[in-house]
DNA sequence: TTGTAGGCGTTATCAA
DNA sequence: TTGATAACGCCTACAA
């Protein structure tokens, strides 16, 4: 069994209060350097280590944040997870991670855990499950809870929704967020595309209802109208940012005669590079195609694919500031509710001029 | 504040005990279906959740595993994970990650705060981390705090280590493991190369200690002292299994007239093909190169990357499997040690026959 | 400087 | 069928 404060004690001849002083350098008292040193002995012999449970139940501290992401296999969070994690390090926190695999419920799942568990705080992307009362459910309950939670990269409370903790209807400023400006994002790519000579521009969009898709669709919009180019939604094709949508988008775009896609993140992206083959086109000559996120892979593969880059260690750098910063009672006032970042266009391979015969279309 | 048992029991006029019988739905006691309605409306009306920290502090149970792993960012351990999750929930249990940064004080860091927060079980992927200490270090900590656990894909045990806790060396019986057969997809990939006529055949490896490497480099020698090709140590590189070290072991190995190149992952595989344009040679008309994982991005990149699959979601449906039977303290007779599951080759468009004149050489 | 005692939110034992 | 009460391992006034 492992060793307790008890044993400490005991085998130190010094009472239990002594030695958790000693143990956790408690300021303020002072304790001969004497009585120090044989607690720390005992310590060391008997591989003593506080247990946190303990700790946390009394002092109501764990020294750990959550964070919950929606899909481990997309190597944006990963790499955004990265950031995070760094940061939590160096302000002394622990992070523990829960992926969700874009199940709503899971979401749900794991606020309960965490909080149930006494994390002093949380980081929240939400997953891209559709289900309206599992998304009221979650943010009633981190709202009830009375955690410290940011939102990052899919923000919460642009959409009407009910609290039944706060007792009236979610404003944006009863969440705080730190995102990417994805309508600016989207107006970059479409923009890009436009410059290009394209005037028939699809998407592969991400679930209805997420604000990295439903923002960068906004500025896909704002584009168009700066061109004058008439907004088609039968050019739209929602996808789940997984490649596979992107491969089944590609089919349906075409025959509406696309001459660019322009998919919401770089995994659909790879979708329409795969399913690019069985039609016989290349890119960029036949379709040109522009991604988001600019993950790693999006460089090396062929063509090397335009993209919207994230600044994704700020991201998570700037979040967990924050959170910490509401964790330690900063005044409201002296924090950002909503920090945007700015993406970047890297032009790559896969984008290129329309071709003379198609700008006739 | 939450709410606690105390205050249900004051709101439905119950004992404590009796709420929280109630609340476990504790078997073998029975209670009138009244006042199990009262107890559990009282719960629903404060909204009253168990604190789990004070739960696993006496029941010694958190229901919770802990998985280290060393690199997010590397889909396949993503992809690992995922299995590992799944199989948990299953289970019924959480799980929570740590990702270390390949940084071995983090593996450390992970299982101290793991073990200090009391999860019931740890997996754990060592970290490619070089300091002989700290991988002593962990097993100590791990075998000392009596915690079950099991090791992942880089298997620990195999090399000379003294343990302080067990008071004696380590031996390959003192630690269960799930991994891959990787001496095996060294010699199936080192041997379909062989096959295609390829004599001088580079490597880059992961950093030598781990399993995964020094183990797929033994099936690499295995291979061509069947072949009747001796083995040049000058041809092996040694990576870091991140793309980086790929791109770096490209021009030395082509200084030593390689035909093909075995890349001990895909990522680092990757980073040749990034590389590769550099030296205006092409894939596989030049170079044949064969990598390790199947990830994802292995099918779609051009062109796309003969590689070793790992049936990555059954080995994480096993260790936890293997991990619970532990924690349920199932004989250790009906318990196998160490599962070893089998590579299968992927053979796509990355090698190719080795050209006539090269053969020469 | 050090020790005693109360409490954190639960579960579990044993009476009533 | 229910309710005290003693743990669990630790921290922290307050006393000594």
């Amino acid at each position: 069994m492992r060793a307790t404060i008890k044993d400490v004690a005991k085998k130190s001849g010094f009472s239990i209060s002594t030695v958790s002083m000693v143990v956790n350098n408690k300021p303020g008292v002072s304790i001969p350097q004497r009585t120090r040193d044989k607690i720390m002995e005992a310590v060391r012999e008997l591989g003593y280590r506080p247990n946190r449970l303990a700790v946390s139940l009394v002092t109501k501290k764990s020294n750990t944040l959550g964070l919950i992401i929606p899909d481990n296999s997309n190597v944006f969070f990963a790499e955004l997870s990265k950031g995070v994690e760094v940061a939590a390090r160096k302000l002394g926190y622990n992070l523990i991670y829960g992926n969700t695999n874009n199940k709503s419920k899971r979401d749900l799942d794991y606020i309960r855990v965490f909080i149930d568990r006494g994390v002093d705080g949380i980081i929240f992307t939400r997953s891209a499950g559709t289900d309206p009362d599992d998304e009221r459910a979650c943010i009633d309950l981190l709202l009830q809870s009375g955690v410290c939670f940011m939102t990052m990269d899919r923000v919460i409370g642009n959409r009407a929704i009910y609290s039944e903790a706060l007792g009236r209807m979610i404003s944006s400023e009863d969440i705080f967020s730190v995102a990417l400006d994805h309508v600016k994002g989207g107006y970059l790519a479409t923009r890009h595309l436009i410059d290009l000579g394209h005037r028939r521009i699809g998407c592969v969009s991400g679930p209805a209802g997420l604000t990295t898709s439903d923002d960068r669709l906004l500025g896909y919009q704002q584009a168009l109208e700066e061109a004058g180019i008439p907004y088609d939604p039968a050019l739209i094709f929602e996808g789940d940012y997984e490649p596979g949508s992107g491969a089944t988008a590609l089919p349906y775009l075409l025959g509406r005669n696309v001459t660019a896609i322009f998919a919401f993140n770089d995994m659909m992206a790879f979708g329409i590079y795969r399913e690019v083959h069985n039609f016989n086109l290349s890119i960029p000559d036949d379709l040109s195609v522009v991604g988001f996120d600019d993950i790693f892979f999006s460089e090396i593969i062929q063509p090397p694919l335009t993209t919207l880059r994230q600044p994704v260690f700020e991201m998570g750098t700037q979040v967990v500031n924050e959170l910490v910063d509401l964790i330690n009672g900063v005044p409201q006032g002296e924090l950002q509710r909503h920090i945007r970042f700015e993406p970047t266009l890297q032009v790559r391979g896969s984008t290129a001029k329309v071709r003379k015969e198609e700008e006739r279309i």
